[in-house]
DNA sequence: ATAATCACTTTAAACGATTAAAGCAAATAT
DNA sequence: ATATTTGCTTTAATCGTTTAAAGTGATTAT
């Protein structure tokens, strides 16, 4: 074989600085400021940088990333935990960040926790031990201790969606109080009295702003009750059996249900059908997020919706923010939409 | 501050293996023996490896996986590169890969190429430059070249899910000639006669595949015309939008639509929705794949279901095989299950 | 008494990049 | 004639590992 010919070379095993640095006839400082954009910086005679170019493309020449990293102690990577890689919030944010990342150059790195505190922490141990320049998590319940842990080192993070309010922390989040807190007054305002709210029994306070949402509209609208009904996980299925039967026994006087998620409002809905209930003949429905099921439900849900995309791309640029500059302090708020579809009824009083 | 001190140094940035070997006294060569699980083999005093293990797990010192990448010209890193993150079947395999690689201590670095021939291309460098041990490709329409580029280079890939039956490629699909035969026969046997194939407009080989399928069981079982309709992804809601019209215009004479893809599924139900046609009274449906969103309609769709955890799970070892002994050669073709519902109705001759 | 073996341990060269610092002609200044 | 500057290029250390190969005392063999 001529392995001195080019184009068994560019087809050869992997083509390093020092390949074309021999193939110029120079050394590899050389080729790696013009190839770095360095050349006039450095003045690197004009005609010698053209010839490293042309030969770099010649040989198909792509810097070891690896090395490079090693060296310049950056791996322009981030690494990514969401909560559950089958919720809609994870692909819906998932997308928003790897493409917000490709425009940037950072390769992402991604793991899914599955609501698992252990598999939680493993996975930051893989990606700090990978070196990634910064992290995006979703934190799980319980992993406060992980997040000090992380707090420690130097490896910046946000994190999405999932607050603990006890830590400072940069982080991302809707302001659920105020979503919920609306959309329950939406409810009201069509004339519905009795609002059942169906949360995960839980300790995330995300999802418990949205129960104080729900409360606090209730209260300072006249209505001194509350109906939470909180699902386990671990019991999912017969918890959300017995929450629906008991909402439907009185079903008179029940006027609408609240799903705080969009997992919870599709195993709601999937019990309705069952029991042929009508939505929203038989009860109104409201849900925070959609999942992409609901397009083929008969009546499209009313629903609060989070803006997914923008949670993301901000996500990412304050991640950015902190690789840089090292001392951001944010705590976003973002507001979500409401939806209307036409699962609430109006009831005339 | 206390540098030497113990308490600090764990917390301080990062700990390599010349602090460990300087804080026990020896070389770092005893400690990455050690710490590799080469202490008897290259006859470590019991002692001294002791007193390592000791240190290592005092100042919390973990391995620098960059460095180790750069020496070992391995990174324990696949990439993997979806169609569509969105898809069920691309979180499916995901999912199955991510959970296979973690196992076997191989992290996945992740791209969705957005059925986008140039973002497959990037990606693909990308991860190559990243020097991942291998990848994971579902390819794209006129993705070929890409692949045969890919096969100049010493990094192993399998496919997924989509062949290029002109090319030789380690590969792990589906027997889709196969199931969609089965499908068509099954609605042939519950009394079918004209059944109408929703496909996309494609030259891709596996889609093709599930029309020869379909028009295989028709001829094969004395039914000599066939009913192909074809969606253009450029115009796809106005294509989908005409072919169910001329479905439905012969409505009593049609039987069946056989829905190549979830996706085209999830479109021609939410059209049927809209034009009140009922499934299966008014017509009966079959879909390739189900979406999240068919839990949500009111009849449980027939469908043929591919074993996506399975494929992930051949498709990460197929890979590791290929990474460790170089030479395998694998065409693994998956049979799809056959999953009844209540959308395909009983014909009684 | 000297050589060989044993039981450890260290040295130092990689891996492939980056980049201060030094080197070296030729041109210009003193 | 010598010193300085200019313009360009090379040298060599470094990032944090791995791992042949060499080193080193103590013990055993000849």
């Amino acid at each position: 074989m001529f392995y001195n010919s080019l184009l068994n070379l560019a087809e050869m095993k992997k083509v390093n600085l020092k390949d074309v640095a021999q193939h110029v006839g120079v050394s590899t400082a050389l080729v790696s400021y013009v190839l770095n954009g360095q050349a006039v910086e450095k003045q690197v005679n004009k005609e010698t940088a053209e010839r490293i170019v042309i030969a770099a493309k010649e040989l198909n020449y792509l810097p070891n990333q690896i090395a490079k990293s090693l060296k310049m102690r950056k791996t322009h990577t981030i690494g990514l935990v969401v909560a559950d890689i089958n919720y809609r919030f994870s692909t819906g944010i998932t997308r928003a960040i790897e493409s917000e990342a490709k425009k940037k150059n950072y390769t992402v790195i991604y793991g899914s926790s599955n609501e698992n505190e252990e598999k939680f922490a493993e996975l930051i141990d893989v990606f700090v031990n990978r070196r990634v320049d910064g992290l995006i998590l979703v934190p799980v319940e319980n992993s406060q201790d992980q997040i000090r842990k992380l707090q420690k080192t130097d490896v910046p993070f946000v994190l999405v969606d999932r607050i603990f309010p006890e830590m400072e922390t940069n982080c991302i989040a809707l302001d659920n109080h105020k979503a919920s807190y609306t959309s329950t007054s939406y409810l009201i305002a069509r004339g519905h009295k009795k609002i059942a709210m169906v949360n995960y029994k839980t300790t995330l306070f995300h999802l418990l702003e949205r129960n104080r949402g729900y409360r606090d509209a209730l209260n300072e609208q006249g209505i001194k009750e509350e109906w939470l009904y909180e699902i386990n996980t671990e019991s999912r299925s017969g918890d959300m059996e017995k929450a629906l039967s008991d909402i439907i026994s009185q079903q008179d006087s029940f006027d609408a249900i609240f799903f705080a998620t969009d997992t919870l409002a599709l195993d709601g809905l999937k019990l309705l059908n069952n029991k042929e209930i009508k939505v929203p003949e038989g009860i109104s429905v409201f849900s925070f997020d959609e999942s992409e099921a609901f397009e083929l439900f008969y009546t499209p849900i009313t629903h609060s919706k989070q803006p997914l995309e923008e949670m993301g791309k901000l996500a990412f640029n304050t991640l950015i923010e902190l690789i840089n500059q090292n001392k951001v302090n944010k705590l976003i708020c973002l507001q979500a939409d409401l939806i209307v579809g036409q699962s609430c009824r109006e009831i005339l009083v």
